[in-house]
DNA sequence: AGCGATGGATAGTGCCACTATCCGAAAATA
DNA sequence: TATTTTCGGATAGTGGCACTATCCATCGCT
């Protein structure tokens, strides 16, 4: 197949396929001759695994290649793997601010008493820490990890599990697999959080009564 | 307090503070002579608001502007302000595709299944037909949407529940509230995704062993 | 032979969230 | 009082990102 197919059913235009094979992503097709080439399924799979990435997931192309090259290192296990894509997925740098540092420090603690097998470097480590010291900053003083974090934790760790136990056993086909948690790590985040927010707005309809406008907003363009 | 205090105090650079003000994120000071103004405390509690949605929730300006707006707009009551909110933070918009005409349907009929009471409106909505569309793209073709969603509902349901039970009650001071809502939908959805991404770490590392890196991948600068 | 499509290179676009600079006037400091 | 600093406000510029547009010398098809 060539560019122009390849773009047809993908739905990605011509100039964005060639964007993504200068920047890396999809790597070159089969050359033919010295100006044709020819791509196969695999293209049109990544092809299509990067819009899911990018357009569900709101990755950024940086971050994507750093998923793709985790799915392409073989010698990683699927432990590695998930890690990798999860590091890639949760942007994050630690501060200089001493009160952040604290922060930091509080919820090391807290997730050591969690007694978790998570890595030290974890960038959803430093996620918890920004989000307890931006809290910190807002209300006057206290606010332990355990009071913000605490009712989360067990139902965070239910749906790990069952998302963990939904992927292929231990010893199954490197390839499926791979896609599988690239793919999962980004969708379910956006699943659970969208149905989060409809879950919020049914139960605050049911608590403060819904005056619902249906629709009374200005349909922003 | 002038311009550079509220810098100093927030934490925000004064050109920064300066480009709020001109965007009417924030309120112009006090004008105490031609070409001097005050600032005060709602200033400085309005700026650590527009900072934590940016950093924490990820938030652009112009959603934070809508934001703003809903909490100002006192003649919302807390259900439509906690709708506002929302829909100002998720961003949406509804495609062309008959493929995921197909899909926003699908999702919709598994709404209304579920009972709860949602706007037809809700930007959600249209985040789970992406998803789905996504995920139909990929697999062959089937993917019902309560085979991706089905295992959520309870837990999104619960956590829901959890968090809207623990705002003020009907009939507290809707100043309070208003701003609890915003931070609140903003960063719970943050530290609840942190806490998921450790939680499948520590499953997958129950599962698969963790042959755990630790630290060992580049610390990319 | 004619003609549209292709691969590859280079340059440009639009958006976004700031950031820099300038100005005349007021505050702070000496 | 003299001088230095800071101020508010306006205008313009920056850097990053994700594409998009244009060129051009082939290539393959009819």
């Amino acid at each position: 197949m060539r560019i122009s197919e390849l773009s047809r059913t993908s739905g990605v235009p011509v100039p964005t396929v060639k964007f993504y094979l200068r920047e890396g992503l999809l790597p070159p097709g089969e050359l033919t001759s010295p100006n044709q080439a020819a791509y196969g399924e695999a293209h049109l799979r990544r092809l299509r695994l990067i819009r899911a990435l990018v357009e569900i997931g709101g990755v950024s192309i940086a971050a994507v290649k750093d998923v793709l090259a985790a799915l392409d290192d073989t010698s990683l296990g699927v432990h590695d793997l998930l890690g990798s894509v999860q590091y890639a997925l949760i942007p994050a740098q630690p501060r200089d601010d001493p009160e952040w540092r604290e922060a930091f420090a509080d919820v090391n603690a807290f997730l050591d008493g969690l007694g978790w097998r998570v890595r030290s470097d974890a960038p959803a480590r430093i996620r918890l820490a920004d989000v307890l010291h931006a809290l910190r900053r807002r209300d006057g003083e206290p606010v332990a990890p355990d009071a913000v974090f605490g009712p989360y934790v067990q139902v965070a760790a239910q749906i790990a599990d069952a998302e963990i136990a939904s992927m292929a056993p231990p010893g199954s086909p490197r390839e499926a697999l791979a896609e599988q948690v690239a793919v999962g790590v980004a969708t379910s985040e956006a699943a659970f959080s969208a149905l989060r927010a409809l879950a919020q707005e049914d139960a605050s309809a049911r608590r403060y009564g819904g005056s619902t406008l249906e629709s009374a907003r200005p349909a922003d363009q």
